[in-house]
RNA sequence: GGGAGCAUAGCUCAGCUGGUUCAGAGCAUCUGCCUUACAAGCAGAGGGUCCGCGGUUCGAACCCGUGUGCUCCCA
């Protein structure tokens, strides 16, 4: 037998596993006759590597996938990447310019090569991450937004969406990201207070022949508005004031004029405006204002667009042409003060919308743009979670938010002005005509049939630029990884398909989450109710944050990394790290500590399993296989915790899971069964015990597996010769519990603490032997645990009996005595007395307050029978206790 | 402004149906041990106004109301 090393190492032992399953294909998944247990992973994006959210949902999934391989389930964990075409293209774009190439200078096809070339380096670190933390995906099964089955697709469902009416394209106000040069979706924008600042500008006013008059009464020329963008002025094509504002009486008819450009501009009257904000007078600007573009609508107001794509000001502007909008705001501010115009400014607590991909200030913009109509779809998506179809952990925190977004969702904003993407499957022809379909050729032959010319000339028509948003394609996930969509009743989507449960982050609930519920309830309506829905269960993680609570990022440097771990620390301690901190659905602090700790679990595992084959050498099967009690009473613990740990995962508690088998192992195991089983110096171990123990090991190897894949399998086969791997051994059924071995046990290990407990305060070293005398009532229970008792005591005898001797230093366990004797004269029984007196305390005021209870004839009455009679017992238990204490305390005197 | 969640040991959190598995775990702290698997360990110990106030109840960490503080979502 080959000399362990001293501490568990972990990287060759990764590394040899992950190979080792890979070849065997236990991550291998095809339909057959066992039920399919199914996850598809939520599509980390090429941008970039995993991050510890990453982990902690990578883990999470791969803890739930290995449990259904060993519990009979035919698993499969589909792996994937997802393109992320605004937050990949910026970064394409970064590193082109990088290189010293400007994106324009490039064609689509040419941008496309780059954009595949970056993907590729990423998707691939993303791959080997996944795979050095331990994921048991089915590699076969690695699908990507963006590969050509997938992308057809995407096609599909536009042209079907269309077609049913449900996808239309129209000049709106969207959310532009002029960094981006894109459209966003609402879910896109992040909105952040911050302390502005209020503009207040002082417009002439004149008639309509564009004379200046003045207030009738005041003599007060002009009228002052407040803007928080005094830069947009130049596209106001009203001022506009409430009709019940005395103030503004004298403005009917009246006409405002634009400072710097001096355009005339009509004063209109409307309800929309506040009098009690600012002046109680708006400047009107369609172009740049969600609510200015509304009340545009209503009066017919002109729309003057003063900004370019990239935020930059427009001809339309007339001055500052080219300028950035926040130089331009500067200048314009200083030279609306240089002339006159700027009567005062005032800090003013405002929120602004951030595009979530680039950071830059969104900016409102009416733009022609693709929309997918939402309400149809919401309404399946809600009643799908309220009538229970698929179910949300933890519920009660996610439900009302889901619930909410449904009833209030907007049309979806689904084109996006970028290359990397599903380009959008509509042709046009010059005269603005539009098909749409599929591809060119379905595209050319729709045209002809519509419209009754020939589609002869190849640029006759040409398709729209734009890209679909990411979201757009991601939502068909949990059917598309099966070809659901694109080939769809195959095999596979059939057998796979709804999947079992989605694990991801709560801050996709919206973009991902609802969206997918959404496709899934669409394309799957012939299925009987259940069938429909891409998944049962969502289980949303809490967020990873530091050890200080703030939020992981970049720009903090808070955040780890994945592989600099694993090499420190081992996948299984980063999996125990992880999982240990992570109570379901709340945010976790992320702590090196808690890796450390699962480090050094790796290290008892590792030592008790030297232990073990230590004893191999010296088993001896002529030894008698009497029963032993450690044995009866591990395995009565092994199956209460078994059932413990079956009941945690149909509940998704895996951290409670977790604890429950690390203090199984570390507790029960190693520091109890271990030392109660262990034989002497120069003494043999009896088969039986001997095989028990390696069993019980294994079984704790085996409930360990899915937290802590790699070390498991490798002391799996270190403990025996096995041909048969962990990764994929059923797990047996959970045996029965005897309650009354429990309970020997509890008393035994009470029993040993307590004299350890007197040992160390009376100054007994471990080494000096005892002798120990017990005044029990009760004595049977104690006989099957002299034996151990007086080891693990070092007792060289023990009585028991109804009545003892009262000597030597006394203590009490339960409602019994112990008089423990050494060869040391006791010098001190302060120590002693004092946790006598403290135990009796505690005591009388426990039965005090019972006896009230008891007393109380209303208690009596109304509580329950079962209830009351617990009171009795407790309180019989306590007075025993208490007479046990108070005897030792005479006996000390 | 609307909504949701949280507040329990120094820290991170369990605590299910109101009653003894009720005040608990891990980490940290303190004390003693290099005891032949493990000092990355072993054996012990200390530590709490269950956020404040009010209510319901025979009985509240738990249910209700309210105040305070924190976090998140939405506008």
């Amino acid at each position: 037998m080959e000399d362990l090393s001293k501490n568990y190492e972990p990287a060759a032992v990764e590394e040899k596993w992950t190979r080792h399953w890979k070849e065997k294909k236990y991550y291998k998944s095809v339909p057959d006759s066992r039920q399919p247990f199914t996850v598809v992973i939520p599509p980390p994006n090429v941008t970039g590597v995993l991050h510890m959210g990453h982990t902690l949902n990578e883990t999470v999934q791969d803890i739930l996938v290995r449990k259904a391989r060993m519990s009979g389930f035919n698993a499969c964990w589909v792996p994937g990447s997802d393109h992320a075409s605004i937050a990949t293209e910026a970064k394409v774009v970064n590193m082109l310019k990088e290189r010293g190439i400007d994106k324009n200078s490039l064609s689509r096809a040419g941008f496309l090569k780059y954009a595949y070339e970056w993907k590729e380096k990423y998707g691939g670190i993303i791959y080997s991450q996944i795979e050095k933390l331990g994921c048991s995906v089915d590699w076969d099964r690695v699908t990507f937004t963006m590969d050509d089955s997938y992308y057809k697709a995407v096609m599909k469902v536009f042209v079907d969406l269309y077609g049913k009416g449900l996808i239309y394209r129209g000049a709106r106000m969207i959310n532009w990201d002029p960094a981006a040069k894109t459209a966003l979706s609402d879910e896109e924008v992040e909105y952040r207070d911050l302390r502005g600042k209020l503009y207040y500008i002082r417009y002439a006013i004149t008639d309509e022949k564009g004379n200046e008059i003045s207030h009738p009464l005041t003599g007060e020329k002009g009228i002052v508005i407040a803007t928080q963008r005094p830069e947009t002025i130049m596209g106001d094509t009203a001022v506009c004031v409430n009709p019940n504002d005395e103030r503004y009486a004298h403005l009917r008819n009246a006409r405002a004029v634009v400072p710097l450009i001096n355009r005339s501009i009509p004063v209109i009257f409307d309800e929309y405006v506040d009098p009690a904000f600012g002046t109680g007078a708006l400047k009107v600007t369609p172009a740049h204002d969600i609510n200015d573009y509304n009340l545009g609508l209503k009066h017919q107001l002109e729309v003057v667009d003063t900004l370019n794509a990239d935020g930059t000001l427009s001809e339309a502007a007339r001055i500052y042409i080219g300028e950035d909008r926040f130089a331009a705001r500067k200048k314009i501010i200083a030279r609306l003060a240089a002339e006159g115009y700027l009567v005062r400014e005032e800090e003013y607590d405002t929120r602004l919308g951030y595009s979530q991909r680039t950071g830059v200030v969104v900016e409102p913009r009416i733009s022609t743009q693709w929309f997918l109509k939402m309400k149809e779809l919401a309404e399946p998506a809600l009643k799908a979670v309220l009538d229970g179809d698929i179910h949300i952990h933890p519920g009660d925190k996610f439900l009302a938010t889901y619930k909410y977004w449904l009833e209030n969702v907007k049309d979806w904003c689904i084109s996006r002005q970028l290359w990397w993407g599903q380009q959008i499957p509509a042709w046009y022809d010059e005269k603005g005509n539009v098909v749409v379909a599929e591809n060119k050729e379905a595209a050319k032959k729709l045209y002809a049939d519509r419209l009754g010319v020939q589609v002869d000339a190849d640029d006759m028509l040409t398709q729209d630029e734009d890209v679909l948003d990411t979201w757009f394609s991601s939502w068909l996930w949990p059917m598309e990884v099966f070809k659901g969509i694109s080939d769809p009743g195959n095999k596979d989507i059939q057998y796979y398909y709804p999947t079992s449960v989605l694990v991801t982050g709560q801050d996709i609930i919206f973009f991902w989450v609802a969206r997918m519920i959404m496709a899934g309830l669409e394309y799957n309506k012939e299925k009987a109710t259940g069938k429909a829905v891409p998944f049962k269960d969502v289980y949303f993680t809490g967020m990873v944050r530091d050890k200080q609570g703030r939020k992981m990022s970049k720009q903090l440097g808070n955040s780890p990394d994945l592989l600099k771990l694993i090499d420190d620390y081992g996948a299984d301690a980063v999996r125990f790290g992880i999982m240990i901190s992570s109570p379901a659905g709340n945010d976790l602090l992320f702590d090196n500590a808690s890796l450390e700790q699962g480090k050094f679990f790796n290290n008892k595992l590792w030592n008790a399993l030297k232990l073990v084959r230590i004893w191999k050498l010296r088993v001896d099967g002529t030894l008698p296989d009497e029963d032993h009690f450690a044995t009866q009473w591990f395995e009565s613990r092994l199956n209460e915790v078994k059932a413990g740990v079956e009941k945690l995962f149909r509940e998704f508690r895996l951290s409670e899971a977790l604890k429950t088998i690390y203090s199984l192992i570390w507790d029960d195991f190693c520091s109890w069964y271990l030392e109660w089983v262990k034989p002497g110096f120069d003494e043999s171990i009896s088969a039986g015990v001997y095989n028990k123990t390696v069993a019980y090991f294994t079984e704790l190897l085996q409930l360990l597996h899915p937290y802590m894949p790699f070390i498991t399998e490798e002391i799996y086969h270190l403990l025996k010769d096995r041909k048969e791997d962990l990764c994929v051994k059923q797990f047996p059924a959970v045996g029965v519990v005897n309650n009354a071995k429990l309970g020997e046990g509890e008393l035994l290990k009470q029993s040993i603490s307590a004299i350890r407990d007197t040992r160390v305060k009376n100054g007994i070293k471990m080494k000096e032997e005892i002798t120990l005398d017990i005044e029990t009532s009760d004595i049977e229970k104690y006989e099957s645990i002299r034996a151990i008792l007086l080891r693990q005591v070092n007792a060289s005898s023990v009585h028991i009996a109804d009545t003892v001797e009262k000597a030597g230093l006394s203590l009490v366990v339960g409602k019994d005595k112990f008089y423990v004797h050494s060869t040391l004269p006791a010098a001190d029984h302060s120590a002693q007395k004092e946790q006598l007196e403290k135990d009796l305390a505690y005591q009388k005021g426990f039965l005090a307050s019972i006896s009230k209870k008891l007393g109380n004839e209303r208690f009596v009455q109304n509580a329950k029978p079962e209830v009351v009679e617990l009171e009795r017992k407790k309180m019989a238990d306590a007075a025993a206790k208490i007479r046990a204490i108070e005897e030792s305390l005479t006996q000390l005197r």
